[in-house]
RNA sequence: GAUCUCGUAGCUCAGUCGGUAGAGCACUUGACUUUUAAUCAAGGAGUCAUGGGUUCGAGUCCCAUCGAGAUCACCA
């Protein structure tokens, strides 16, 4: 143990010597918070020169006290509680036993530490300097911290001083973290407030909200390396699942018109500023629509929440250097479209040799397995995806790499398939579902010579689904949207562990 | 998985050419009854990530390991 843990382990001792339980078990009535009363105190000056104060004058709040400033028999402390912090204001005139026995030095210039919570109950008032405070009449320990928190100060000016920055530290303790740098609280806030924009937009439209498994017998849906584990009961293989999409389709198959899931996906592979091992998607399905339709839910979807979380309610957010449009109509581009705009090529009269030689020559990496579909795929990838900065649907993609997206109606080769681009990057895949439960299975059957092949993310056979279809599923359109990366894109964070409250972390030591 | 950078007090960071481990804040003691990065005086606090090696001597140089970040590869 530190010296300073030491210290405080011994106040905890001297507290309860005292009589002082530093734990109480009952709860305290908080009547106000901070941020409430700094914004709405309100006094008067009468003709005499004496203030009248108008409110707050009988408050009692709650929280962690965040900096003590004394001043011989009196001293000033900053309380922090969830809307934010205002200044304490103590004299040792006003703490005295039942007896009559001072106890401010004691209790609270000695035994109270930074970090503790307390509970304060008093009224409001102006400094000299003009800070609206809380003069403390009643002090009250909630919980003793055994531990120092990292002391980050502010001066006049908004310069930080010793702000708690090591990353890994920040991740590992992020009660530590967002207790001293509030101003990530902020993306949270904005993460939940996003989330239940897009809720109430989907109840509105009559979906109905489901939970379907995580631990699966076969891991579908998505081209993915799976977590395995061991039912022991069942004695059993089970994945957890890379997509949700196979079961959320089985409920339209059910009869549900629509349905969504918020759901927590696994993925076991690379770790990186945008890639966590689980990430939250959200996923929906709606019967007897297609994805013309879905291109317009998802235009009104992302409007509404650029306006719920922009501070004036506009459509618009800046990202990075850029300001972005959320409302619709967004760009359409077809997947052919957007290679020869951005390289010249046309792809749908190359042939996989010249796409093949064009990688080369431009330093794109491939290897023997790919196909023309995955070459320009990559191509894609590398020359045109960080260029589509303002909302885009890029649709219609070739058919191997889709294996559960519904034939184009009109174009051969191709599937109605439209991927949204923001900023560069990929927030939502969606398409017709594929609903023919021959062709299905014909595509099932691709996908194993894929794996056969070495492709370690070619989907498994899903009899129970193929089932489900022969049994008939209407005309459906889905979608998935990466929650963390709509998140990181409204609250302009580059990395995904800023979006996530426990980024997944090597052990410590 | 590869490459580069980083790891020193509770926090943020210095540490020169290899020669006794430093600062600010935090902490302790004292002063101050409207301070606010409070101020003033004095003091305490370290397995320099871990383990080896070179050297008379290593926070510093070399090797390995662990952890983190950035870039790349894969993926969403």
């Amino acid at each position: 143990m530190t010296e300073q843990e030491i210290l405080r382990r011994e106040s905890l001792a001297k507290l309860r010597e005292m009589g002082v339980e530093p734990y109480p078990a009952e709860m305290y009535e908080v009547t106000a918070h901070a941020a409430d009363i700094t914004q709405n105190y309100r006094e008067e000056v009468l003709e005499d020169g004496t203030k009248n104060r108008l409110n707050f004058q009988e408050v009692s709040l709650a929280g962690r006290v965040m900096a003590s400033r004394e001043a011989g028999k009196a001293m000033f402390m900053n309380l922090q509680d969830s809307s934010g912090r205002i200044q304490l204001y103590l004299r040792r005139d006003d703490f005295l036993t039942e007896e009559g026995a001072p106890i401010f030095d004691t209790l609270v210039k000695k035994l109270l530490d930074l970090g503790d919570y307390i509970g304060v109950k008093g009224f409001a008032f102006k400094t000299k300097t003009g800070e609206v405070s809380v003069h403390v009449q009643q002090l009250t320990f909630l919980s003793k911290a055994l531990r120092p928190l990292p002391v980050v100060k502010k001066d006049a000016d908004g310069n930080t001083f010793d702000a708690f920055t090591d990353p890994e530290q920040r991740y590992r303790m992020r009660y530590v973290d967002l207790t001293v740098n509030t101003q990530f609280r902020e993306i949270f806030l904005k993460r939940s407030r996003m989330i239940r924009t897009m809720r109430s937009y989907l109840d509105e439209l009559g979906l109905l909200e489901v939970e379907t498994p995580i631990l699966q017998p076969i891991h579908g849906g998505a081209a993915a390396r799976p977590f395995r584990t061991h039912h022991n009961t069942l004695d059993m293989e089970l994945y957890l699942r890379i997509a949700n999409e196979l079961y959320l389709k089985r409920l339209i198959v059910a009869g549900f018109d629509g349905v969504y899931e918020f759901g927590k996906m696994f993925r076991n592979e690379g770790m990186d500023r945008t890639h966590n091992p689980e990430f939250t998607a959200l996923e929906f399905y709606v019967a007897y629509k297609d994805y013309v339709w879905m291109m317009q839910v998802t235009e009104q979807m992302l409007e509404r929440v650029a306006r719920a979380l922009s501070p004036d309610g506009s459509s618009r957010a800046t990202v990075g250097e850029h300001e972005i449009e959320f409302a619709g109509p967004y760009r359409r581009l077809t997947m052919y479209e957007a290679v020869r705009e951005y390289t010249g090529i046309d792809v749908e009269s190359a042939d996989e040799a010249a796409l093949r030689s064009y990688c080369r020559q431009e330093q794109i990496e491939t290897d023997n397995s790919m196909g023309k579909a995955k070459l320009i795929d990559e191509i894609f990838g590398e020359k045109v995806e960080h260029h589509l900065i303002q909302p885009t649907f890029l649709i219609d993609y070739p058919v191997e790499m889709s294996p559960l997206t519904k034939k184009h109606r009109s174009s051969p080769g191709l599937v109605e398939r439209f991927e949204l681009f923001v900023n560069g990057k990929e927030v939502a895949n969606a398409y017709t579902e594929l609903n023919d439960p021959v062709d299905q299975r014909e595509r099932f059957e691709d996908q194993l010579r894929l794996a056969a092949r070495g492709d370690e993310e070619a989907m498994a056979m899903d009899e129970d689904f193929l089932r489900a279809l022969e049994y008939g599923m209407p005309p459906t359109a889905g979608i998935g949207f990466g929650i963390d990366r709509l998140t990181m894109l409204f609250t302009g964070q580059a990395s995904i562990q800023e979006v996530l409250f426990f980024p997944q972390m090597r052990p410590e030591k």
